[in-house]
DNA sequence: AGATCGGATGTAAACGATTGCAGAAACATC
DNA sequence: GATGTTTCTGCAATCGTTTACATCCGATCT
């Protein structure tokens, strides 16, 4: 009688209960994982009907019954590059993994949005939120599950994950050194922000081991844009001869197309009159002829982590924060002249190519 | 006495009620817009007081009440190209500006974890799905709101929103002739799926309109990667010369670097020895040296359309599918010589560059 | 004046899942 | 056989909102 319409309601535990001649309480407890107080034989009818009727628990009731949504906010800035891209995809597969769903904001690198866009997942009820934006975070209720990627923040405000942009840049300097290169180029981005600062000291760490001064007119700050790495590298190629850089370390990403597009004008080519070591891991970097040497990012693993990191908050929120900072990897391609450029290796992928006739149909509309 | 502990608990729409000294269905009327029913006076009052609590609706126990969530899946491919970032926050930004959540889940571009994120979607109770990722959907309930982007689909699955290729090829093909080339290569994608013959039959239609014949020497089908794009270049520089193409049509990003590649290894020079168009938006090609003259797929507005749709769909479950297609651009930039390449323009961006001193500060640790 | 109407507010029943508590068997112990 | 113990299952309250329905009250009409 109750079905005279088709089913347009998704079914309930009640009607598993029903179906199966016990009570919701029974369904639940076997549902839920409580089935230990459930005697086998019942529970496994139990299954049985559920699976039949293909029944899944409404998730807005257990949410509302237990007090908090699976859910994880995740605000991030405006475009995603290849970086955030990375992060979101750790945090995605680490949450997929453990019961939870990513809601995703995109501050579209607006304060006010940014505001609005956390807000907005207290109001909803996030367990918890993860923030790769640096910004004022004074508006959320103390002690709420916060995480934070690559932003440097007081310590007392959640979790923190961080790369380790020290290491980093003496990895990329040790790089060179080793080469024999002794007159280092450095274009870094705008002074004053915390990541630039940490891997210029890791840059004059490096050099400080190797006994060799900074040679400041060989270091350069710019804006994060394309155009701020082409004058810093013409700031660079200016210099008198015998001053100029043998390698130039480019600690952007954002600034490496620019310096990119200097070093064409000028006809230096790549590794042969200069060497080359960029910050990031821009698919583009990888496949740019030729490939570039990098110190890359471990992004999938800073997201990944940031995910497990709020779980463990939401799951015990009195427990101290904790603060971590993942290393850089060198990655060695043929920017340096390290690697001989050699030829793409055919049978490095499987690849087909074949000439087909233009009639091939295809439907139109 | 109630508050011998620090709430911890967020305040509900019954506390607002005994505050206001009114009902908790008085309240309801006030804050969900239906205060047209309530007195004007006691609609502000309880206004005031829901807003000196910071009152915030459950969102679970609304869902549950309302029988929707206002969630929206999105599931999208493994690594986020900068096309599925744009559709992202096309999609991101019209969701938050309607009141909806984006709930994203990447699906790995594994067929069996694309169907698990649908499924569990739909479990959660999202109100709707948006695709971006080719494959089965026959797991979801007849009806559910569904809009696919630019992957062709069964009409009657749900709407679709999709690039215009067929056109937009079109466009980069009549760039080209414009410019006197009448030796066109084309780089094209793997042969069989919908994007790729649409983008041909672009091609062909263009080079018909003009009177010309397709080469078919000058047309080389690649997968989609670097060595895809390496190798099909390769085919078109062996060409006997009165043969070889004056220009290159790339229809794919993921072609275009080992295009770069090859033609940087035979020291072939853009746009003197060779005209270039490529297909897609990655910003790399609009930086790289020389800028690349593309054609540019509208990918934040593919997903602003995606949201749209979905959201009408939600709202008229019975509206009649609709099919969006949305024309694609042609960006000229310094790929074919139909711009100067020039200096960058100093007053383009603002700038900085400075020396600094090593001693700067940062904290370590 | 009494009946009627209509506007403003409150009452209480949903929505679907979980869980403390109580009750009912089944079994063991004295 | 009565009582205690254990094991299983059901009852019903609860989470916070919304909303159909009842109620109340003052105003209008006859």
């Amino acid at each position: 009688m109750s079905r005279k319409q088709v089913a347009r309601t998704a079914i309930t535990i009640r009607e598993v209960a029903r179906e199966a001649g016990v009570s919701t309480a029974t369904v639940s407890r076997v549902l839920s994982g409580h089935d230990d107080v459930v005697s086998e034989g019942l529970a496994e009818r139990v299954r049985a009907v559920a699976n039949r009727l293909r029944y899944q628990p409404n998730r807005a009731a257990r949410s509302l019954r237990a007090q908090k949504n699976n859910l994880v906010g995740v605000v991030l800035p405006g475009p995603l590059d290849s970086f955030f891209s990375g992060v979101l995809e750790g945090i995605d597969r680490w949450l997929q993994d453990h019961d939870h769903a990513l809601v995703l904001a995109h501050s579209q690198d607006n304060p006010a949005r940014h505001r609005i866009c956390i807000e907005r997942f207290v109001a909803q009820g996030a367990s918890g939120i993860i923030v790769a934006t640096p910004s004022t975070l004074s508006h959320l209720p103390a002690g709420f599950p916060l995480a934070t990627i690559d932003c440097e923040r007081s310590p007392e405000e959640g979790d923190t994950i961080g790369v380790n942009d020290f290491d980093g840049a003496q990895l990329g300097i040790a790089h060179l050194l080793k080469l024999g290169h002794r007159r280092i180029g450095l274009v870094a981005g705008p002074a004053g922000i915390p990541t630039t600062s940490q891997r210029l000291q890791g840059c004059l760490a490096a050099l400080k081991k190797a006994g060799l001064p900074l040679r400041e007119h060989l270091l350069v700050h710019a804006p994060l844009s394309h155009e701020g790495g082409f004058h810093a590298a013409t700031r660079l190629a200016e210099q008198p001869k015998a001053e100029r850089p043998t390698a130039v370390f480019v600690m952007h990403d954002k600034l490496m197309q620019g310096v990119l597009r200097l070093l064409r004008d000028r006809h230096i080519e790549i590794p042969r009159d200069l060497a080359l070591v960029g910050f990031g891991d821009s698919p583009w970097m990888a496949e740019h002829a030729p490939r570039l040497t990098v110190i890359a990012q471990p992004s999938r693993e800073l997201g990944r982590m940031a995910a497990q990191s709020i779980l463990l908050r939401i799951e015990t929120p009195s427990r101290p924060s904790n603060h971590l900072l993942l290393d850089a990897e060198l990655v060695i391609r043929e920017s340096c002249g390290a690697m001989a450029p050699g030829p793409l290796s055919i049978e490095s992928s499987i690849y087909h190519s074949a000439v087909v006739l233009p009639g091939t149909k295809t439907k139109s509309e």
